[in-house]
DNA sequence: TCTGGGGTCCTAGGACCC
DNA sequence: TCTGGGGTCCTAGGACCC
């Protein structure tokens, strides 16, 4: 019953509120200070990943025993193709759906909104329609009618974001219908082979499949990125954090067994100027020094003398391969990969970063990352959340992505 | 104490190969 | 009477999703 917001620690903005809170204008993306304007009590809430992941796994579920076919779109949201099964009901898809929201409700407490449709696109839009605990059904013969009355706004979700439902507004289409009956060639003329896929969202038509919960999809990329604690024109500052986010995300690749040869750069500064580049090697690696060894180097031959201070560091790893082990020519190759287990063990049992490289530690002691004010405290959080159950957990979630569903 | 962090996909241009 | 056509790979940038 109180206006509460989930946010993260220092500089961060709102990611989600309740909605006593979103009765006073408070939104997704805000910052506390916005917040507090609107409303001067409101109740700031840290975040807490793995209980939501754990959440997230018990829904996952209670859903699995209706059926396979439970697409994983996100942490908070599944698609669930009922074809084959509903026939077992005599409620049918219906019957499904109410069935979920019940067992949601006793052994989660939790509530849940639930569309029901032909296929995934009209499923999610009819899901956001009644909220929290709602259940829309849309059935066949009704889609076009149903289509009818959306705005292009409300088709936000389904890949038809707002920059996009601003273009279709200049051309004329302000509703779905218009979308499905705008002339081919006007939406491929500007949107190019995306203006096939458009038409098909406006008519509510969506042909895709929902996969099957254990089909994992590949990982196409890995990487980590932070706003630091105050904008700093101070290298070493820089360089400690880009190598802290260089372990994480080197440990995450070694957790999925993947090697990757792309390196990414990402730089963000005080003006919120971005900059990003990548650059690509002959060989594959998964270890955080070789990772922030190639991520500085773009740093030091791109950025330098710096145009300004910097806000925002981050790392990614991309152009990856499935982590086969790798027959290593040279025997301290094979050494390094041992140590690398060695460590990742450790600090899965005992906290991340419990083992750490010394140019870590040799910053935290000469007091670099303290400067910037919560790097200490970012590094040992992990460790203080009781890493073991829950780092599994989100583990086990991110090897099982998912893609776009029919019933949500 | 203005503006987070994790991703995917598409486009377009250039280098390079035969 | 200058410089085709088929590819792949890499990079940069942006839209979009939660």
């Amino acid at each position: 019953g109180k206006p509460i917001v989930v946010c993260g620690e220092g500089r961060t903005v709102i990611v989600t509120s309740s909605y006593e809170a979103r009765a006073y204008g408070i939104k997704t993306g805000m910052t506390l200070p916005e917040a507090r304007k609107l409303c001067p009590f409101v109740v700031p809430v840290v975040g807490n990943l793995d209980k939501y992941v754990d959440t997230s796994l018990r829904i996952h579920k209670i859903m699995l025993d209706f059926t396979d076919l439970v697409e994983v779109f996100s942490i908070d949201e599944c698609f669930m193709d009922v074809t084959d099964v509903e026939k077992f009901y005599r409620g049918g898809a219906l019957e499904i759906a109410q069935k979920i929201k019940d067992r949601m409700r006793a052994e989660l407490g939790l509530t849940c909104s639930v569309g029901l449709a032909p296929n995934k696109v009209v499923a999610k839009i009819a899901a956001k329609l009644k909220k929290p605990d709602g259940l829309t059904e849309v059935k066949m013969a009704d889609v076009p009618a149903f289509m009818e009355k959306l705005s292009v706004d409300q088709l936000q979700g389904v890949g038809i974001g707002s920059k996009l439902a601003y273009k279709f507004k200049m051309l004329g289409i302000n509703t779905a219908k218009e979308l499905g009956e705008a002339p081919i060639a006007l939406l491929t003329g500007n949107f190019g082979i995306m203006g096939h896929f458009y038409k098909a969202v406006g008519m509510g038509k969506d042909n895709s499949e929902v996969r099957n919960y254990y089909d994992k999809t590949p990982v196409k990329s890995v990487g980590h990125s932070h706003t630091m604690a105050a904008d700093t024109y101070d290298k070493a500052v820089i360089k400690s954090y880009l190598l802290m986010l260089c372990e994480k995300t080197a440990a995450r690749m070694r957790e999925y067994g993947l090697l990757g040869r792309t390196v990414h750069l990402l730089v963000r500064f005080g003006d919120f100027d971005f900059f990003g580049k990548q650059m690509t090697l002959r060989h594959y690696f998964n270890n955080g020094s070789e990772i922030c060894g190639h991520a500085w180097k773009i740093f030091t031959t791109s950025l330098l003398p710096l145009k300004g201070p910097v806000r925002l560091v981050g790392v990614s790893v991309s152009n990856l391969s499935g982590g086969d082990k790798q027959q290593y020519l040279f025997d301290d190759m094979q050494k390094k990969e041992m140590l690398m287990e060695t460590v990742d063990e450790i600090n899965a049992k005992y906290g991340q970063f419990t083992v750490k490289p010394a140019a870590l530690i040799i910053a935290e002691e000469f007091g670099i990352l303290e400067r910037c004010g919560l790097i200490g405290k970012y590094l040992w959080q992990d460790r203080e959340r009781a890493p073991s159950g829950g780092m599994r957990a989100a583990a086990e979630m991110k090897r099982r992505p998912g893609e776009g569903g029919a019933s949500q």
